[in-house]
DNA sequence: TTGTAAGCGTTATCAG
DNA sequence: CTGATAACGCTTACAA
């Protein structure tokens, strides 16, 4: 920069208002100095900017599971939309599901002065770190603060999945999720509870699979449900995400037994695959929409107590959870 | 800063000092430090650091067409992992193949003072952008520069699919792909019109499709294909990338003709689908991961000239591909 | 309309 | 081992 004065003949403070677009400088000294700048290739540093101006730098940090799950990148995609829209960046970081990596990675975020987080939380505390910082809680809450918050509508989507295989007479219906520390897999687990109980069926406990993560875990629980004996075989599954749906989708292909299936979560090609998918769904991009509106609502100096925002789901009939029980 | 040297009685350096972990603190006082630096709860601002220390600001950019398309997020995530371990952070920012906006991303990049930058070009120029900061091109070779570069074999993996055709007896083969505008459409015609060539087969003009960019384009212009009149029309086609493969399937799905597909790059459950997809594929993670290789290896002051790598395709047998040609 | 001086939060230099 | 001072590249406040 204090070439480009040089060059142009001019104060420093004289090439900055050029620069910003600033008022009170000559038509013809405004010339010369972008003149140089282009001469020079000048480009301003925003670090210094940043430093000097105070606030913003104008980036966002957003802090997901796996960006390589298409549930998450539309959620990247949405809030890289509303990013750009205000002329932000977005740094994106994985922290598949480690709340000590989730901790480095907001200290890392917030020592580089991101003006607003959004978080996929993995359960970190994250007390300290809202007091200065505006953030905006994804998909679960926060745990130890208050904030804002957008979330699925989990049990309902749930439960209205179970009731979808509870109307075509099935019964024997197993619910397959990760661990119940996962705070979306209790909620989904409540819902299918919920409509089980509603309808009047005893929920088995054999049929209710709370281990797998990994897609292949989900695989391996969908075939042991399969091979219980006749009579305690499930004649409906309800996957209680993408990963799992994707499992039992991949043991029922191995042993196609007309077993109905439900997912939580739309598959990308739902609509080709051998039996089409009907799952339960939310909508991530609007998820990831809904968090950036919030976020620059704090930046815009929105003052008042954290708001929450459920997205509704909605059920998608095509046809893996429409098969009949069958005859045992 | 100022308030932990007061609180522990100490300059800033020692503050600085201690933060750093350089040495020539006594015991005594970075106790002192730690403990008031841990009692305000000071994080230090990363931006007067890389402002006052120079060089790097631990961050990579990172320039992708689309983020919610999995070859491109496998790639982010290839990014991201291989940021983590050196302790960068990402921006990444979807373009949209639009020259345009990727300048414009790019300058954002620079003014933030990226370390280097990872870019999908969508064919703008950057050979200012270079003198000053070290760039990989991945998946598109640079226009107007020279530069380290990461492709796929995509002639190479076209004509495999093509030659994959063929050898089933298929002559009547459709190319469906983008624009020639680009570069990996043309690449990719080019390996199918080799293959056509060394097999003696004429290519039929009416039977290569290089305008549907979106998935439903690609289903229209399937659609068109199988409604040309019994002789002329295709009994195979190529589809030249993801998305052109889930287009040419929809289409498929809903005019059974016993066409046969090969698809380039993989789909999510390719495995699952109702006709299993067969397809040529290079792998998008390995792709991003060599490519923060070449990052990092500039960054530790690698000077030798561009470096380009050819990343390999193999093609995927799974069904879609071995229909054989029906009699017409 | 233009320029000067001070300072954002940190680190490098060099003296104590 | 420790600290004063200048400087990174920029902007604000206040002159001229």
């Amino acid at each position: 920069m204090r070439d480009v004065a040089q060059q142009a003949g001019v104060s420093l403070k004289t090439v900055s208002r050029v620069i910003n677009g600033e008022p009170g400088v000559g038509a013809a000294t405004a010339e010369r100095v972008t003149a140089a700048i282009a001469a020079l290739g000048f480009e301003r540093n925003d670090l210094a900017h940043t430093l000097r101006r105070g606030g913003g730098s104008a980036t966002l940090g957003l802090l997901i599971e796996d960006v390589s799950n298409p549930f998450y990148s539309s959620i990247v995609e949405a809030v890289e939309d509303a990013a750009r829209e205000r002329g932000y960046l977005l740094i994106t970081a994985s922290c598949e599901e480690n709340p000590e990596l989730e901790r480095e990675m907001v200290a890392a975020l917030r020592r580089r002065r991101v003006d607003a987080l959004l978080i996929v939380s993995a359960g970190a505390d994250h007390g300290r770190d809202l007091r200065t910082t505006p953030a905006v809680f994804l998909d679960r809450p926060p745990v130890g603060v208050d904030a804002d918050t957008v979330l699925l509508d989990n049990a309902g989507g749930a439960r209205r999945a179970v009731e979808h295989l509870l109307a075509q007479g099935h019964r024997r219906i197993a619910f397959v999720s990760d661990r119940a520390t996962y705070w979306t897999a209790r909620q989904r687990l409540a819902g299918y509870e919920a409509a089980m109980d509603a309808a009047g069926v005893e929920v088995d406990p054999w049929l209710v699979r709370t281990e797998p993560h990994r897609v292949v875990e989900a695989t391996e629980a969908v075939l042991g449900l399969l091979s219980l004996p006749a009579g305690r075989r499930p004649t409906a599954i309800f996957a209680a995400n993408n990963r799992h749906m994707v499992g039992a989708l991949r043991a029922l292909r191995d042993r196609p037994l007309g077993v109905a299936v439900v997912g939580f979560d739309d598959l990308e090609l739902a609509d080709l695959l051998a039996t089409p998918a009907t799952v339960v769904r939310g909508d991530p991009y609007e998820m990831g929409r809904l968090a950036a509106v919030r976020a620059f609502a704090r930046l815009d100096g929105e003052q008042g107590p954290p708001v929450s925002l459920v997205v509704p789901t909605d059920l998608v009939v095509r046809g893996s959870g429409e098969i009949p029980p069958a005859v045992l």
